[in-house]
DNA sequence: TCAAAAGTGTTCTTGATACACCCATGC
DNA sequence: GCATGGGTGTATCAAGAACACTTTTGA
């Protein structure tokens, strides 16, 4: 058997977990109640169990971390600088994940202090190589948005125009023509007018559109 | 610490090597020696070391497996079910490699009975999950070719269009015309015509091209 | 002179960009 | 009636797609 001379390595898992609410993009942060890094700002994540994938480990985590099941993740890279983590060597796989905006309670477990959403233009300094995960999860949602419609994963059921262009604004850190938007999206045929419309605003009601998979989707992106 | 109670697992990566010779698209499998797989063909990898980290690791492997040391190398995604290697648990992390087509000799070292450049569409039944990671990397090197001009990495210094378009076509699994290609590729300002023409075809010489990194290159891709 | 691949332009259609005013609601 | 964000159309420009013949070389 050629396992037994291996060099063996705890395995991690880190996410940059993305959310969307009141108009600004987010990302979820945990502050840590242990040492290393004990009250510094960290990316939520864990260890990988004896029998479980990388994806089961973040989906774990990221159950303990929202309660939410059904979350939206995607492993972007493997970070394994050996003096990454001052304990030891630990390689970690960095996952981001998408999170709808009208569930967006983390909740603190039992490593952290507290939990909370930070704008991405706000964020505190990381613990760890967390600030390179985050800055390569960032590239790594841009790059899976331009290449699939990903973004429906942080919108709710119903969402107006208005939400879709400034997450999309957020995400790329850019400015679009409303009309050109518009034009845009409705040509891709993803989504669809529903009969809603938004209440209680004190201006005109928006109306609400639906996401809509219905043929090769994944073969349509927004940006060009 | 709380690295003690961790599960500890074997590290290994594996390499999608895509390489570019006499007009066609190739991959390079090693042929097993040793169980289990014995005698089956796989891709060329190995085991991650004390300290370094998986690129390194990948780097190391190829230099062993080509003794090339300027590979192109991108890490496209873990592939850590509790049940894919039948010797026990080994996560592995999976690179797409680009190599030059004119030094395109892979070296069967110890592990391997043989090593070979096989058509992507003639593969053998590959030992392990590798199948998989294959089709997977063949996806990533698709996403990154959109995303960024790579292509490059698969071409010598000097090339025709008629390669980089055959290439092109070959990764995508597409026919493109060629006037229209051509019409493309010189508009983005990445090739530069070289005095130069190929000699000895019995028929008309093609002028040579070379790549012509300037500007912000990454930010253009040919694909829309 | 033939075979084989290199090289070259125009038309049409589609998508991208730029740009400014009226509409519906709450207060 | 005013403040607030919702909603709409056109004209121009750039890029993509479709399409066929001539050129250069070796044999």
């Amino acid at each position: 058997m050629s396992l037994e001379n291996r060099t063996l390595i705890p395995l991690s898992v880190d996410c940059v977990i993305f959310g969307y609410a009141a108009g600004k993009l987010q990302i979820a942060l945990i502050k840590r109640k242990k040492p290393p890094f004990k009250g510094k700002w960290a990316l939520p994540g864990g260890f990988l169990e004896c029998n479980e994938t990388v994806e089961e480990a973040a989906f774990r985590e990221l159950k303990e971390e929202t309660g939410i099941g059904d979350i939206y993740l995607e492993q972007f890279q493997v970070f394994s600088n050996p003096g990454r983590d001052p304990r030891g060597r630990v390689v970690t796989v960095a996952f981001f994940a998408l999170i709808v905006s009208d569930r967006l309670e983390p909740v603190a477990k039992e490593d952290a202090e507290k939990a909370g959403w930070w704008a991405l233009d706000k964020l505190p300094p990381l613990a760890f190589d967390h600030g390179a995960i985050f800055t390569k999860g960032l590239e790594a949602l841009r790059a899976a948005v331009t290449l699939r419609p990903l973004l429906f994963e942080l919108l709710p059921k119903k969402f107006t125009l208005t939400d879709f262009q400034t997450l999309y604004e957020q995400v790329f850190a850019i400015k679009i023509d409303k009309r050109n938007f518009r034009k845009k999206v409705l040509s891709m045929g993803l989504i669809q007018a529903t009969k809603k419309t938004t209440e209680g605003a004190k201006h005109r009601p928006a109306r609400l559109y639906q996401y809509k998979p219905k043929g090769k989707i994944w073969e349509k992106s927004f940006r060009q």
